[in-house]
DNA sequence: CTAGGGTTAG
């Protein structure tokens, strides 16, 4: 008779797809008397957490069981850890379990737990109790405790420990430590820990290159995907995006290109991920026509796929463009909620579109229909849009009226609107700060010298420079890239060293009226 | 029942 009710009640279960049945199903449990019976309870929790996705309901049926016990904490763990949201609740919950005293931990908690951690502290307590429970030999704990380290600011050095620490380390537990130094922007260890890898899998090789283009080593990413490629490894959805961003950022169209064709011909799905990396890249690479096709071929367009449009032509001073997509986005095409990353684009679209009160107005909507208090970034570009229109006064009592300390984006945008119009005597305040700020960077201590040769106040200039000298601040060139038939140009800034220096100053004459001192291929 | 990888931003 158990057998015949432990198969109906399965049976009952898998078929439910609404919680009404099982409430159900619950109430006849509740009948037979077996409503507290564990292995029920845990079937019905887990069904209701997983299949449902009904977190609230799963909870009540654990908070009103009189004893849970050791599967019955993991079932709820477990649900909670899926989202970061519910962090908080698996400690207290894991805390819970501790406190009770028919309750021990397994190994299967202690990883879901020590995703939830917050700090080092929390990691180190967890630390401790894996060890005095016991579990500290299984790799998976181990594995899980290094990835845990690594993720809590100040961490790492506990993560390595464990690491070198550990009986049996495999391709996870290196592809955690990868990770882990990727992510305090350490690429040469990441690279170090991933060559001496016994053997390598798509998310190792994913750690690494995700952790180069997440550091702006965007040609040590791209070379890496070319070797996982001549390495036999397949990239997945993840490799795609994280070389589309390299490509992007370095202008790499052609490859761009490619990965796009390799994404179609091996039937990868494309997902909002691969999508927007997609928009991003045509859009960076000045594709436009190319972003705008993808993204309108994405049938799940997320926030970021909205905002990665919006900054595409906002990049390419397309105002309008930029504009409409953001009113499609809010409106009854998108039904969208914009964030702050929206705003951005929005307001650089105002900035290289000359709309100055439009972008006030968005700059305004933010905080007012939206409730996104500005941050520094905002600041920026709003101090950007009026200082390039000129409307110094303006500018000058955002500043003031900013709630956190401005920073060298305020003042180098103030200092880039001072020199297109002329303001030398606000120049000199603006360059005074960003020295301030940054008193060893020698950008700013020569763009400082460079006012005060507009004052005409040579004295100044010559203190600079031999302040410049002895402090052995000097500035690294400005560099830009851009592919023409399949070559890439690398451009730095002020260097004569091409062989078409003059013949590229001329163009330039010719498109300013005046020679510009910009450019040079290398 | 448990461990590693992802896009957008001045």
């Amino acid at each position: 008779m158990k057998r015949n009710l432990n198969e109906h009640v399965l049976e009952t279960l898998s078929k439910c797809n609404h919680l009404n049945h099982l409430k159900q199903l619950q109430g006849y449990l509740t009948t037979l008397g077996h409503a507290h019976t564990h292995f029920y309870a845990f079937k019905l929790l887990r069904f209701c957490a997983l299949t449902l996705s009904n977190l609230s309901y799963a909870h009540l049926i654990f908070h009103h069981h009189p004893s849970p016990n050791t599967h019955l904490f993991t079932a709820i763990i477990t649900a909670y850890a899926a989202h970061p949201a519910n962090h908080p609740s698996v400690l207290i919950l894991f805390r819970h379990m501790l406190r009770s005293q028919s309750t021990r931990p397994n190994q299967f908690i202690f990883p879901h737990a020590l995703k939830a951690c917050p700090d080092s502290c929390a990691v180190d307590s967890l630390h401790a109790q894996i060890v005095k429970s016991g579990f500290l030999h299984y790799p998976v704990v181990q594995t899980a405790l290094v990835d845990s380290y690594s993720k809590v600011s100040g961490g790492l050095r506990n993560a390595k420990k464990v690491f070198d620490e550990m009986s049996e380390r495999n391709v996870v537990s290196f592809t955690a430590m990868v990770s882990g130094f990727a992510r305090v922007g350490d690429v040469e260890s990441a690279v170090r820990v991933f060559d001496e890898m016994p053997e390598r899998d798509v998310p190792s090789w994913n750690a690494l290159i995700a952790g180069c283009t997440q550091n702006g080593a965007f040609s040590q990413g791209i070379e890496l995907f070319r070797r996982m490629i001549w390495e036999c490894n397949r990239p997945n959805g993840v490799t795609v995006v994280c070389a589309l961003s390299a490509c992007g950022h370095t202008g790499m169209l052609q490859l761009g290109r490619w990965i796009h064709g390799y994404v179609s011909k091996n039937g990868f799905v494309l997902d909002s991920f691969v999508s927007n990396a997609l928009v991003d890249m045509y859009g960076k690479c000045g594709s436009l026509g190319n972003a705008r096709k993808v993204f309108g071929m994405n049938p799940e367009k997320g926030l970021t796929s909205w905002n990665s449009m919006i900054n595409c032509f906002a990049l390419h001073g397309q105002s309008d463009s930029a504009i409409a997509v953001f009113e499609q986005m809010v409106g009854w095409g998108g039904g969208m909620r914009p964030d702050e990353i929206t705003f951005i684009g929005l307001l650089n679209a105002c900035t290289h579109g000359g709309l100055v009160e439009q972008g006030y107005r968005y700059f305004e909507m933010m905080g007012q229909e939206y409730g996104i208090e500005p941050r520094i970034e905002h600041y920026g570009c709003l101090i950007d849009l009026l200082g390039r229109a000129g409307r110094f006064d303006e500018a000058l009592e955002v500043v003031n009226g900013m709630s956190m300390e401005p920073d060298e984006v305020v003042w180098g945008s103030l200092l880039n609107g001072c020199k297109v119009h002329g303001r030398s005597d606000l120049a000199e305040f603006a360059a005074k700060k960003l020295v301030e700020i940054d008193p060893h960077n020698g950008g700013y201590g020569i763009m400082l010298a460079n006012v005060y040769g507009e004052l005409g106040q040579w004295d100044e200039v010559r203190n600079l420079w031999r302040t410049l000298k002895q402090q052995k601040s000097y500035k690294i060139p400005g560099c830009s890239w851009i592919e023409v038939d399949d070559q890439v140009h690398q451009f730095y800034s002020l260097d004569k060293s091409n062989p078409k220096t003059e013949e590229l100053y001329g163009v330039l004459e010719s498109l300013f009226g005046f020679r510009n001192e910009v450019i040079v291929d290398l």
